[in-house]
DNA sequence: GAGCACTACTAAATCGCTTTAGTTGAGCGG
DNA sequence: CCGCTCAACTAAAGCGATTTAGTAGTGCTC
């Protein structure tokens, strides 16, 4: 089968009118008098061909594609970043755009090569925002909504009584950035608080602090299993709470606390911003904490 | 800024020759006799005017894009998928190809789009080969691969002389058909043990086993919480051993064997039967049981 | 019955690239 | 010095869409 493709020009043909017209329609062109008949006709046949424009064709000739690109590094996609993948692609889809995930390495010639070969619309960068996180970028107030979330989760550690709070840091180099800026927050929210600021906590610190919150459920479970070695409980001996609740922190035993993001709004808004589409629609759900048993 | 996009028609005003010869040069095109001075000089000008080219262009010409898109529907990018997306990246990459994920909603129409506006020279649809899983795929082997890796698995409770073996399987009704393929495996490899099949386990249904292999880390670490649950510890009261390595179960406590399959292998087979290059330069690498606490 | 507005269309340019089918001129054997 | 080959280039077509700048034709007014 020669399985070639269906083109404007074939719809035209089959519809007795010229790609002109045949574009006009199919494109809902205003300010343009198609009769409805002639309308239908150029439908018909475009759906019987199973007529599909050209990506690239139209690409060209618009200056860009539909597409947005996300560019994702090395982040696993899990947590808030599958909700905030859901709602960027839920929200481009509604608008006819396509949302395409770049995984790799995160040098920038990479990068480029994808940003050349695909020609998207834009690009969200959220392993350099990760690596270097400013605000004002395409993100949807992404990163700038990561002081609330931190404070859902230093608030209620205080709620529950705790003044001295640790904080517990990745080990992943390429996370420092975002865990200083997420320390500096907790910092922040506790000294609102009145409490001390909290220091980067190691289990050898102990007694230092009755409670800690954690860069994300990974870290945060990593110290609840050092603890365990250790012969040590939460919440017993130290509170321990999670971030971005990732689904495999229900599973621990005892199962940890940890804050819950609704991070699709976030994705809608990226996608608007991208788009051009005024943002304030989509107001982001707020973080909850989701208490199990480790505070 | 304009920031107007530098063609190739630029590079070859630059460099004093017709967009034929730069296009001649940039691309390598044998067959043609160009005099190295005349190509120094193009390449010059293209890096100094920082040309890249067009990706849509080119598609349009070519017929397709340069784009490979990998369809990953709703699944996490963790263990294996995420050494089988890095090795299925690098490979392309060295062809000059660009990987590009989907992650998004599993219909049909949603995915149409998806390859329409992106154009891509193949598709590898993880998604539906979830769905239904079927050999000769586009996937490098990846689903016949999973016979060896379930054996890997299987062979491990064998060896500990375990005779009576259950399979755990996922709650989630999208993994059904790969999960039913996976205990059709581990029922044949128990069978040439002499054992007798394993039967789907609930924590229900203990006694009739003294071990289980689940179908990922995931149902292993829920069985482990519902056995501390219930007052039971692995292994003593139930051997447990997982199945692709996510990297969240070495911080149980006890910590999860498992099975860890370094899928690159398969990634960068997938990429070289895409490009339609011969495969079995690149032998998958075999599957190895991580021997941690619970076996 | 000239002028105008409006409907219902269409021809052709254009986006940036690749590639086929050349052209021009030098070198050389006979 | 004719004819040939070969090096070193280039003109132009064409991929499939969108869009600008039209063109016929009809109906209506003044």
């Amino acid at each position: 089968m020669p399985r070639t493709r269906v083109t404007l020009k074939d719809v035209a043909a089959a519809s007795g009118v010229s790609p002109t017209t045949a574009s006009f329609v199919l494109n809902r062109v205003t300010g343009q008098t198609i009769p409805p008949a002639t309308q239908e006709r150029v439908r018909r046949a475009a759906a019987e061909l199973g007529y599909v424009p050209h990506g690239s064709a139209r690409a060209l000739r618009e200056g860009s594609s539909r597409l947005v690109l996300l560019n994702a590094g090395q982040l696993p996609v899990a947590g808030s970043l599958r909700s905030f993948i859901d709602g960027l692609d839920a929200e481009l889809t509604g608008h006819g755009f396509t949302l395409l995930v770049r995984h790799g390495p995160t040098d920038p010639a990479s990068l480029r090569q994808a940003v050349q070969t695909a020609d998207p619309r834009a690009v969200i960068d959220l392993a350099e925002l990760y690596a270097t996180p400013e605000p004002d970028r395409l993100d949807g107030g992404w990163i700038d909504g990561l002081a609330a979330h931190t404070a859902t989760q230093v608030d209620h550690l205080a709620a529950r009584g705790h003044t001295r709070i640790g904080f517990a840091m990745p080990a992943d180099p390429r996370l420092q950035r975002i865990a200083g800026l997420r320390l500096d927050q907790a910092r922040a929210v506790a000294t609102a608080h009145g409490l001390r600021p909290p220091e980067p906590f190691g289990l050898d610190r102990r007694g230092a602090v009755t409670a800690v919150a954690a860069f994300d459920d990974r870290v945060a479970l990593a110290l609840l299993s050092a603890m365990a070695d250790a012969g040590l409980r939460a919440p017993g001996d130290l509170a321990v709470i999670g971030f971005d609740d990732t689904g495999y922190g229900d599973l621990w035993r005892p199962a940890l606390t940890t804050v819950h993001i609704d991070a699709a709004g976030y994705g809608r808004r990226a996608a608007r911003a991208v788009l051009g589409l005024p943002i304030s629609d989509v107001p982001p759900a707020p973080s909850t904490v989701v208490v199990r048993a480790t505070t």
